[in-house]
DNA sequence: CGACACGCTACAATATCCGTAGCAACCCGG
DNA sequence: CCGGGTTGCTACGGATATTGTAGCGTGTCG
């Protein structure tokens, strides 16, 4: 027993631990961004989620799986997989202008 | 002189290289959201800007405004400090609802 | 000149992440 | 019941990314 994720609850660069720190340090850790973009219009099993992230180490998507739902974001559903939850979906709304802004950012990297 | 940084434009996590990837691995980054978000409302030198990031190490605080410099989100106003440029304003508005749901989900932070 | 700020870098220690392999539990057809 | 497939998840050694401390060269001001 004893799962050995160990508290990562500190948060990594910040002192004051408001509400936004936690959150960005949380959405700032490898994968975590991507996860939520996948999740975003559909459930995937978790090797399916691992594929539609280039193959990442499955011990860093568990690691993020596991934060994301410890911070009510993503959840678990047996036989169905790994989705948003209400909460989640409302983040990844924030999110969804991103995209529309990431194609009009590659016009001017012409450089 | 030929400084040491080597041509970070390979995207870590995506063989797409489609712009949504390339951006949100830049945002995953250690550092990237937070700088964007303490320069949101104001210029800071590389110093302020240190000491408002809980004094992150510079080399990695270099790195990554040397990355959002790159990107075009980010300028060094001579005898101002860093900045964000208009792209990179835009940016930042994306991220300002995230304040709102940071005090929301912490509500229900009580685990 | 001396004291201070600036942007930025070197370098060793550490934390984080990666890639591969593989576990136990489950389902399903034979 | 057994073999072959899936699932979620973990171990572990090596590769990267990040940290912390110190300090460079430049500019500015008294």
């Amino acid at each position: 027993m004893a799962r050995q994720v160990p508290k990562r609850r500190n948060v990594r660069g910040s002192r004051t631990g408001r509400p936004i720190m936690l959150l960005l340090d949380l959405l700032s850790r490898r994968w975590t961004l991507r996860i939520l973009w996948e999740l975003r219009s559909e459930r995937l099993t978790s090797r399916a989620l691992r594929t539609a992230c280039d193959d990442a180490s499955p011990t860093i998507l568990q690691a993020r799986l596991t934060e994301l739902r410890e911070a009510g974001f993503v959840e678990l559903v047996p036989a169905e997989g790994y989705g948003l939850t209400p909460l989640g979906r409302e983040l990844c709304e924030t999110f969804l202008p991103l995209h529309r802004f990431a194609e009009r950012w590659r016009k001017r990297e012409g450089d």
